[in-house]
DNA sequence: TTACCGATTCGCT
DNA sequence: GCGAATCGGTAAC
């Protein structure tokens, strides 16, 4: 297992995606490593992509996604989470790979401490939020170069992913005909939930 | 300056 | 299955 490096992340987000599933990312704390096999992703890209937080341009907030590929840009949504992307800027155009579920592989413990409300295994890092929490990744970890050898935290390449699904991102109510979410096949998956509304609306 | 709402999760019904 | 918790960015006034 070996680290990856910023010019194999600094390719479309879409690609980058696919590349990142199957991947270990894994954080250095004073309690101890854990790490992550990444088994659900979302690829954000800016421009054209009315879903990306660069869409606007930039600003204070997402600065990091302006920057080169390989870094970690972390956002805080709902008031009381936070969300994980691996910036992979191409050519000028800014994007990122949301980190949305992924299986734990090293530090089981410390990640139960962490996230006492997960029922099982499969439940620690099943969701963006539930990732990070996992991680010990919050607003002080934005901006990590994550293909740096010492880096709090870090991205390996691992076995090869294996069959990838495609479908449309999660809570994303634009663009839903385009299928930007990847995952492959592992119970830490997380429920897809239509974008838009608070809630899809009963159909009747 | 103010109001609205989101790349969510958890607990209760 | 549904609603609350909670706050910063963005757009509108």
């Amino acid at each position: 297992m070996r680290q990856l490096t910023r010019e194999e992340l600094a390719i479309d987000p879409v690609d980058a995606a696919k590349l990142l599933l199957g991947c270990v990312i894994e954080t250095s704390s004073p309690q101890g490593p854990v790490a992550v096999r990444l088994v659900e992703v979302e690829a954000y890209r800016g421009g054209d992509d009315p879903a990306s937080h660069c869409y606007r341009g930039k600003t204070p907030r997402n600065e990091v996604m302006f920057g080169p590929a390989g870094h970690l840009y972390v956002y805080f949504v709902y008031g009381m989470h936070f969300c994980a992307n691996i910036v992979c800027l191409t050519d000028g155009v800014p994007g990122a790979v949301l980190l949305r579920a992924g299986e734990v592989v090293e530090g089981l413990d410390l990640a139960r401490v962490r996230r006492p409300a997960a029922r099982n295994t499969h439940d620690l890092a099943r969701g963006p939020a539930r990732l990070t929490g996992v991680l010990g990744i919050d607003r002080a970890q934005n901006g990590v170069d994550l293909t740096a050898p010492d880096a709090e935290v870090r991205i390996y390449k691992s076995d090869p992913a294996g069959e990838i699904f495609a479908g449309p991102r999660v809570g994303v109510a634009v663009a839903m005909d385009i299928p930007w979410r990847f995952w492959i096949d592992s119970p830490a998956v997380s429920a897809y939930r239509r974008g838009g509304k608070r809630r899809q609306p009963a159909v009747s």
